[in-house]
DNA sequence: AAACCGCTGTCACATATTGCTTCCAGCATG
DNA sequence: CATGCTGGAAGCAATATGTGACAGCGGTTT
């Protein structure tokens, strides 16, 4: 499976490139923000698996910042591993009961980073959170990623699935090609826009069986609708 | 339920006597021993529910204890938890290829210790109560270890009854390689994440003959998951 | 001791699936 | 009717998984 990407949000540069290069040496990929800000752009951009968090940084801190990930539906289950300067704060930030996956105290060994970020990523569930989503029978199970259509079980690749998942939980809601692609592909992968019309194909043939192909409804000129209403 | 039993094997009394208040306060009875030969005397005298281990001690480390543990058929269910000293060494540890249930490093916080201990005892129950787990005529006997499908015997290697029962016990839910490895082989051994692809297919290919082995799903990209339903 | 056995983890290779691009005909829209 | 857009099919390269073989290891039998 491909490495998991880990963002470093870090305002010292010294520190940024040192955490650049233990992550990358443990066998990950590696992006840096220098401020909440750019983390934001990055976390749309590019999806890590991860993110490293200072917690004591100028602007919006880092305290803040994991509040705002954790209390957004989008990034609740993005793992948070908090970087603080010293261990006796870990307590202190305990008790601010942010919902920090794990925190390590500056300065800290590399093997223990690895360590604890390996720990948390294997907690964490590949789809998140459990997760039920169904309209008018077709069911969108997150834990088990499976897709039953009144019962039947439909298979669909994982990209299908993705996109079956995206639409089915912003339904009734028009999408251009370029906004599928931010949202389920990421926004740093460059593909042709054109690609969504065939993923779009292949869930619609996989449903179609099924009777659930109209649900995904093509908008001339634009691009994509989910819904209930044919 | 009567309350549970730990065996606190530390060599240092300070920490020894802060983990007896803390277990006891959790609940717990506790009995404590100050190194490998004291401790081996406990477990036999007081046959404890779990063992808190440090893994640096004078004398026999605690390593080669917890292999000793692990590797007599008497005492291989015995749940064992590693207090290490710094998080750093978790990886380590997991090179050593050892059998432990789980780790907690020093500093930690009474509660982290408390929910892993009770995390670890849920998960080793099998030895103590008996439990009977059966899906569409397949049966999975825990007090036996043994298998039957449909009546017929099932004939497993260890591994491959502890993939099934594992799966069957959580069912209609998706886990990575890494998490089957977590639950399946425990923490701290490290092993390739496609030897479970090759010990999925010794589990299908001795289902296989009664009917059995597409319960056993790949999701490509992802990982696996069991179902009743095809 | 030696030979044997069952079990494991790992590898290398075969196979299957997927992601993406490209092309073209048909259709909606002005 | 001309144009731009979309559905559908085909193909190729990249990945992920299935599968058989093998060597090491303990334990047991001869």
């Amino acid at each position: 499976m491909q490495n998991k990407k880990i963002l470093v949000v870090e305002d010292e540069a010294s520190i940024r490139d040192m955490l650049r290069f233990a992550l990358e040496r443990g066998d990950f990929r590696v992006s840096v923000a220098q401020d909440v800000p750019s983390a934001r752009l990055r976390i749309a951009e590019e999806r890590p698996d991860l993110i490293l968090l200072d917690w004591m940084m100028p602007g919006v801190s880092g305290v803040e910042y994991a509040r705002e990930l954790k209390s957004a539906a989008q990034t609740k289950d993005l793992p948070v591993i908090m970087v603080t300067a010293r261990a006796e704060e870990e307590d202190k930030i305990r008790g601010l009961n942010i919902g920090c996956d794990d925190y390590v105290s500056k300065p800290f060994s590399f093997p223990e980073l690895i360590a604890r970020i390996n720990a948390v990523m294997r907690r964490s569930m590949p789809g998140g959170e459990e997760e039920r989503l169904a309209v008018a029978g077709l069911q969108v199970d997150a834990a088990s990623q499976r897709v039953t259509a009144k019962g039947e079980p439909v298979k669909l690749g994982p990209t299908e699935y993705r996109l079956l998942h995206f639409f089915i939980s912003h339904p009734e809601r028009l999408y251009t090609r370029d906004q599928v692609l931010d949202r389920v592909w990421g926004r740093s992968v460059y593909v042709e826009e054109r690609t969504v019309d065939v993923h779009i194909r292949r869930l619609r043939k996989a449903l179609e069986p099924h009777g659930y192909d109209g649900m995904i409804q093509t908008v001339r000129g634009t691009g994509y609708r989910f819904s209930e209403q044919v």
